[in-house]
DNA sequence: AATGGAGTGGCAAACGTTTTCAAGGGCAAG
DNA sequence: CTTGCCCTTGAAAACGTTTGCCACTCCATT
């Protein structure tokens, strides 16, 4: 460790004293090795080293080559991908910021993710933000600082304007250095995305359920605060507007996306609405829902029905089997994973957009149109 | 970018011509700012900025740490952890390992070591293995290049034992470069350790069942390569043995940690045994269980009992709420941090035990003792 | 008036890579 | 025998930090 030389000298050029400190010569498969290591055990230079064990285009002969390799496997050398990074300027790693971790929805995504960068060599840092504006600010900051090459917005966003605001500026800074920024399905934030029709898929649901006959269908929406509540309720309406369904905000009922409010929601639209149908913004609530109606004595499907949208794995094991639509959440962060290494390496990747599916299971019935 | 001086020259050091490009006076707020930027714009050397900036004990006067912190905040610098991490060899990062980040069991684990790390600023790989040995090396392998400063294990680990043997031979090789490798709750490996007793989860489930009057009762386990799988197994046997309970291999069938293969499992208990209770090592195998039993027309809890393990989300809102022993998921992820960050500072923590805490519902009735 | 700290600040080496540039060797063509 | 080119190798700068060591300025002490 200690440098050998240690009088005070302008270049540190004494005539034949090598400022790097001499490697005892037997400890093989022990400590951390460098690429001196390595180059001094197969008697080449640092350079030439770097050049085989990096798979630069640079040309080795096939025989200091051999060295080389035999040489870094003895030793078991791994390549210090942070130094590597300070001059490349390539990190390999990826940061995602989603609302939280222990979510299914989000996890599924992660894997998705996951599975298409660790391929490719990528790492992936994982920030869970609860929702939270400032925490999320904080991530990407964080990121930044461990200078990752992508930031993926996993976390569908707020509506407030200022945390768009903070958001933009902080990302900003972000893409001038260099890193790309992929978001996926609904964010305020821009660049390469890959997008689930959440507008679709209700208006989907909302046509299935006019195919089988229902007239009358209620809406449990999630909370305002997040844009994808928003989307999602505008589907719903412009379906109901484009089937000439029964209409009015009575059918309207916010269930903050758990299941606790999905039972409250479905008590209210109980109260005000006389419904056959009702599909609610999120399975978990779709959930809760049943549970209120099982609970006031009303049949699942045969009274009223229930339709789920995101189909989490509880789905089908609730109180009534859920019919629901698919969210390809895997997917989503595979193709997240596609699209980010494109960016990545130079070009522009279109946005791709994914269709869902709906799940027929129990909990939808047809009702029969009296004449 | 380019560099003014091109000749050759040992020491790179002609007379008045600085090494260094000098830095455009007019870039505020954007491109990459380094400390040297900062130094220049407060007039200081990059020495006394770095100083101020990491928080040096090296004292520095408030009137130049002034400066230097509102040159750094005019250009709104951020500083670069990986050089950082070359000097000091502390990365702030660390990996951590899951069997399926989808699965919201580790996703709880992972957002308690997330929120544990976090504050602390350390960030957090993760990876996702699917059970698969080989990735798992992988992932050492490649968490070890990237220099994380600790790798937690918080996948159980398989009982193969060529699989232990490479495990521990690339995590020694990570230890003797000093990183800290930690395992939550049950793992072939050595380390600081967060244990949960599943041995002592599942004997006390058979407890409250024989506090309810239960004789006869069955036992759903995990596949048998799982570690846990064999860890609470053991719980059971040792409880049926202390409680005097009926006994004998055909009580015991294996439902693999699924929901269809706890539903067959639950079969093979109905035409081997007639037992009055079943224990299932997992909730998703209890609900399999559940669903088995109502599809052949035996009334849960009234004729048969089920209890479960874990406390998942759908656990709630099964068939029947399931009774079960809450594994504390996100406090084992929470306390994994501490004991990390403890060995990190130097320290030697004590492994830490949490405790499981039985979580009524429905699924669990008192059979009436005749006498 | 000389001595000596304490308080600040700068120089340059170091971390482990990649990459530019130049240099050496070999060999074919003139 | 020279010339020139290709192939291979090495020296050293660079990436952006931290830190050991030294130097300087002030003041209070002898």
């Amino acid at each position: 460790m200690a440098n050998v030389f240690k009088g005070k000298l302008p270049c540190g050029y004494p005539a034949s004293v090598s400022s790097k400190t001499p490697i005892s010569s037997s400890n093989e498969g022990e400590a951390a090795h460098s690429l001196r290591h390595v180059a001094q055990l197969a008697g080449v230079s640092v350079a030439t080293a770097s050049r085989v064990m990096s798979g630069s285009s640079h040309p080795v002969s096939t025989k200091t080559r051999e060295r080389v390799l035999s040489a870094a496997d003895r030793l078991s050398f791994e390549p210090n991908r942070l130094a590597r990074a300070l001059v490349t300027a390539k990190s390999q790693t990826v940061g995602v910021i989603v609302h939280d971790i222990s979510d299914p929805y989000f996890g599924e995504i992660v894997k998705g993710l996951e599975d298409g960068l660790h391929s490719e060599d990528y790492r992936l840092f994982v920030a869970s933000s609860d929702r939270d504006p400032v925490k999320e600010l904080d991530y990407v900051r964080a990121f930044h600082a461990h200078q990752v090459d992508a930031i993926v917005f996993a976390a569908s966003s707020l509506t407030d304007p200022s945390y768009a605001e903070a958001l933009e500026t902080l990302s900003a800074r972000f893409r001038v250095r260099g890193g790309v920024i992929v978001v996926l399905s609904d964010h305020l934030l821009e660049g390469p995305r890959v997008r689930f029709d959440n507008r679709r898929a209700v208006a989907d649901m909302v046509g299935y359920l006019v195919g089988r006959g229902h007239r009358r269908v209620g809406y449990i929406s999630g909370p305002p605060e997040l844009l994808v509540s928003g989307v999602r309720l505008a589907g719903f309406t412009t379906a109901v507007a484009e089937f000439g369904l029964a209409t009015g905000p009575e059918y309207i009922a916010n269930g903050g996306f758990t299941v606790t409010g999905g039972g409250a929601a479905m008590g209210q639209l109980l109260e005000d609405v006389d419904v056959t149908a009702v599909v609610a913004a999120s399975d978990l609530m779709a959930i809760g829902a049943m549970r209120q109606l099982l609970a006031s004595g009303v049949s699942v499907p045969e009274e009223i029905s229930v339709a789920g949208l995101d189909d989490i794995p509880i789905a089908e094991y609730g109180p009534v089997p859920l019919t629901t639509m698919r969210v390809p959440t895997y997917e989503i962060g595979r193709h997240g994973a596609s699209i980010l290494l494109e960016a990545l390496a130079g070009e522009t990747p279109d946005d791709v957009v994914l269709s869902s599916q709906i799940i027929e299971r129990e909990s939808v019935a047809t009702v029969e149109t009296p004449g």
